[in-house]
DNA sequence: TACGTAACAATGGCTGTT
DNA sequence: AACAGCCATTGTTACGTA
């Protein structure tokens, strides 16, 4: 709280704000202030700037404060005061100040719309995603072939030895990050010629995998008497053909690294 | 049919339940 | 004591919904 309060003051010296107790403040300003300011030039740049800042200053608030407190701070008194700037400038400034003013009220509709009583949160779906989650563990046929390994997880089990044994004080779940953050970084050593084993090896295993899963489901499904589900079928087949898009995509973008001086300069 | 999301693949240690 | 489930990750598959 006091952080946003800090940061209100330092963006907009003009704001009042008070505390009603520890979760509620009341911010007094006019929407003026900003006019008052004789050496800034009164343009629309400006003017987003300090829009930028107030709206930025509003997502501060929305961290900080409860809803009734953003509730109240769009209760704005607004003070009539005369402004000192040019002549020439005043009518765009009225036009700029009636924008701000129709944006606060926008967003004061929209935080009325927010604040207004919604439907409690039930928690008996959450139960029945639960319910579902266990009664799809249990239906699940063990003479079903196992899903195919993914080539991060025949990474996992290349590495898992050696992580281990690197970090022995580690618990699973961090060397599991740690592969996984090592892998990430993987494509890098793509390029390497004395890498042992690439990302696109990995690849290949898992491409294997899944060869060998199509088969296995196929003969499953022919000895439980199952028709084959066309539409995950389908989907597989998207999934691969999507894969072989993804991968034709590198290719070419490796092939156009070679003349990406050419297209920079479009 | 497209999209979103849960499940699952591997792994070992830990925790909770029976 | 034995067993089940969770954690942590990425990538793929299965399934439900609009």
């Amino acid at each position: 709280m006091n952080k946003f309060v800090d940061i209100i003051h330092q963006d907009f010296p003009s704001i009042k704000v008070q505390y009603i107790n520890s979760t509620l403040i009341d911010l007094e300003f006019d929407f003026e202030f900003i006019l008052q300011d004789s050496t800034v030039t009164w343009d629309l740049y400006i003017w987003k700037c300090y829009l930028s800042k107030f709206i930025e200053s509003l997502i501060l608030l929305i961290i900080y404060c409860s809803k009734q407190a953003i509730y109240n701070l769009f209760y704005i008194k607004s003070q009539s005061r005369d402004v000192r700037c040019n002549n020439e400038n005043q009518h765009k400034q009225k036009k700029d100040q009636g924008k701000f003013q129709n944006f606060l009220l926008q967003l004061k509709a929209l935080i009325d719309s927010f604040l207004a009583p919604s439907p409690e949160p039930e928690e008996q779906p959450k139960a029945q995603v639960t319910k579902a989650k266990k009664q799809k563990k249990k239906q699940k046929d063990p003479l079903a072939p196992k899903m195919p390994k993914s080539a991060f997880i025949f990474y996992f089990q290349d590495k898992k030895d050696k992580f281990q044994s690197q970090y022995p004080d580690l618990q699973f779940q961090e060397i599991t990050k740690l592969i996984a953050s090592e892998w990430k970084d993987l494509p890098k050593e793509i390029q390497q010629v004395s890498q042992p084993k690439t990302k696109q090896q990995y690849h290949n295993s898992a491409e294997q995998d899944r060869n060998r899963y199509s088969q296995e489901q196929e003969l499953y499904q022919s000895q439980t008497g199952k028709q084959p589900n066309g539409k995950g079928q389908a989907k597989a087949n998207k999934s691969s053909a999507k894969k072989e898009k993804i991968i034709k995509i590198l290719d070419q973008d490796e092939e156009n690294d070679s003349f990406g001086a050419d297209i920079g300069q479009d």
